[in-house]
DNA sequence: TTTTCTCGACCAACTGTTAGGTAGGGTTGA
DNA sequence: TCAACCCTACCTAACAGTTGGTCGAGAAAA
């Protein structure tokens, strides 16, 4: 086991906390689903502050990682940025899962410090790597970034009503909406 | 007390999950905070299901009132719209709470089926509402529903990322760039 | 008197967390 | 070479606090 228990522990919090938040993490549960006593979890974490902030930064650096590949793999921006809704869907088809920091961004009051860190990180990546892309689209530099977050912000609330319906093509007719009235370039 | 027990029970409870959650929601804190024992709230309401349900249903009636008491103080269902997003900043502005339903959305996996429901209809009728005023924007009949959720979707979004900030500057400006951008008619 | 409501006390289940122990491998020094 | 030691990785057992939920007794109001 070893490196690999800290890896299993990282990934099992992290799906449970893409379903049921921060809240819903506890210690017991991702134990018996790493297959390790809850108590021997504190010898990878000190607490569970600790792994919330490590799972937090685990998931936004694994999503700088995919933006980079999204970029690489499309040339072109505006085809990249086409391809950007793709990674919240994901989450959807993944048992309806969502985005982990939305998820702790509605739980932002009950987070520990070291976590809302992480939260914030995860958008700041977004919102970079959108405005580079908008950088090739035609929209004027003075407002990139804040279109930028206008895109972020949207795609995640269209995540959120579409996993209260556990409904993944209503998710793809808000993104062709926010397309279509010219919120996202196409 | 009595009739005036269960409302003040009902606006706790609301308070308590706009800030925390479903899962925030204890009934200690909520008979702390009316001023009664916890024991005395089954009187009242026969499980927390219940009373979530209740909070959840009772909020989106007020909702629906507040859009109706919108649309009828704006003439014009364009300057209606316009004030829609005031809705979801007011709760900001309340100790930077957020819509009950949007953090409902995020808990859905754990949520009772009866409160599923009535976050369900939260959803409805503000859609139905939009639809309606967009009825008078320039949006084809054929898109006018899916835009009315593209715009629910989006500014549930931008609640959610404000409130992660606590950046009531940040609602507004992912506002103004909904309508730059076209999503929301100006 | 009867109904409506509130009370303190209690329960089992669950929470994060700690103390202390054990099995096995690696390193050390005589 | 071999015993002594230490480290990592995990364990059992229990801690104190909180959770949602229930009970019967009694106060208040009708």
């Amino acid at each position: 086991m070893s490196e690999s228990a800290k890896e299993a522990i990282l990934v099992a919090a992290r799906r449970t906390a893409q379903a049921h938040g921060y809240a819903g993490l506890n210690f017991r549960d991702i134990g018996d689903e790493v297959g390790i006593k809850a108590a021997s979890i504190y010898h990878h974490f000190r607490s569970k502050a600790d792994l919330g902030a490590a799972v937090a930064k685990r998931y936004w650096q694994d999503t700088a990682a995919n933006l980079e590949a999204l970029s690489k793999a499309n040339g072109d921006p505006r085809k990249a940025l086409r391809a950007y809704p793709g990674l919240f869907r994901r989450s959807l088809e993944e048992d309806n899962r969502m985005c982990l920091c939305s998820f702790m961004a509605a739980e932002y009051d009950d987070l520990p410090e070291s976590v809302k860190t992480e939260v914030q990180t995860f958008a700041d990546v977004n919102v970079a790597w959108l405005t580079r892309m908008l950088a090739a689209a035609s929209v004027p530099a003075s407002k990139r970034e804040t279109r930028a977050r206008a895109i972020f912000a949207a795609v995640a609330g269209a995540q959120l009503m579409a996993r209260s319906r556990a409904d993944l093509k209503l998710f793809d007719a808000l993104i062709d909406s926010f397309r279509g009235s010219g919120l996202i370039p196409t």
